[in-house]
DNA sequence: CCTACCGATCGGTAGG
DNA sequence: CCTACCGATCGGTAGG
């Protein structure tokens, strides 16, 4: 993204802008995009809040930064799916565990990323909506696909995307590395009650 | 809860307790919590700002009673299925029915209350953190009744009543009056796929 | 129900 | 990378 030698940090030290975009995810996850202050993030990096204008624009482009990255690669692994083939249950089942494998995996992300979508300014939020729909669309094509074949037997593709999409949403908010289960059980069982949804008749 | 005459509105007007709790949850929806003014909220009835503070202590306490009021109504509802017995397919097709028909009807006031849970001061947080988790366990508790009579066959009832619980919430944020599915389709649909992730195997 | 106002916070810039 | 600071915003109170 910049012109300095990949996984270099500038110069000596703790700062770069990828660095501040994680100190800056960990907060707004945290308190809040609005309650987070540019001294709040300076300070996670130990420096004070203006020296972060040297790498940065401002805070809202950290917000935006952050959450286009979270959209961009769900999309890059729904497009891995697509490009993968086979047959509407097994993209069904990849996708949802992708899908469920990134919220549990970043809860961070995919938190911010749902909840402080109102926190962008219009512009910024249009297009993230976009790629979101995009990304919706897609999977209920695959649904549709399904029910062609009759693979499937709900009646409501869309109703049906939904509802897989934010099941595993909502995975962000109460997953626990500590927790009685691990990411792959619950991506694997979150697969399995979107194939037992689409089949049920 | 006012000693005030119910239906009442003080003294020839526009503003009760109640008027300014709909005023504020419309703005807390629209532009999040930290972004309203009490200006904002004093605006959408008529007067400035200070004037709120003659019937209402704080912003912070609109907040608490918004929220509150959604996690109480979700029980209350979820409490009348349990009294209403039946069996545990029969439940879990009520409990949902009144999950996703309270958050589609009820979008703002659903959406508040999951986004603006960090918004609140820690002690009220912790209340309606716990008053969540029993509105999940009474749930899961009647998944493992299913399990236990052979009714369902999900192995995780812990996983399927996340899942079962989040594919609801999300119904907040997407729903519209002018969509294509109508309130009671998009309840039965979702209590079908509820009974349909509980009894795959 | 209003105006005036206090006290505090904050994003961003100036100018080293 | 820092201090000093501008300009603006905001919750809440005083005192009618």
């Amino acid at each position: 993204m910049t012109s300095e030698p990949a996984g270099a940090t500038t110069r000596g030290g703790a700062l770069a802008p990828e660095h501040i975009r994680d100190a800056a995810l960990h907060l707004f996850a945290g308190k809040g995009y609005r309650a987070t202050t540019m001294e709040d993030i300076g300070s996670a990096l130990g420096v004070r809040g203006p020296s972060l204008y040297r790498l940065v624009r401002s805070k809202q482009q950290l917000l935006v930064e952050i959450i286009s990255a979270t959209m961009n690669t769900l999309l890059a692994e729904q497009r891995q799916v697509m490009a993968a083939g086979g047959s509407p249950a097994t993209r069904i089942r990849r996708m949802v565990e992708a899908h469920v494998r990134f919220h549990a995996a970043n809860r961070e992300q995919a938190f911010v990323g749902n909840r402080e979508i109102d926190s962008l300014e219009s512009d910024d939020r249009r297009k993230i909506l976009r790629l979101r729909s995009r990304y919706e669309r897609t999977l209920r094509t695959v649904i549709e696909e399904g029910r062609t074949i009759d693979e499937f037997r709900v009646e409501n593709p869309r109703l049906a995307s939904f509802a897989i999409l934010d099941m595993g949403i909502g995975v962000a908010t109460w997953f626990r590395d500590a927790g009685p289960n691990d990411v792959s059980q619950v991506a694997y069982t979150y697969a399995e009650y979107a194939v037992a949804l689409l089949t049920a008749g």
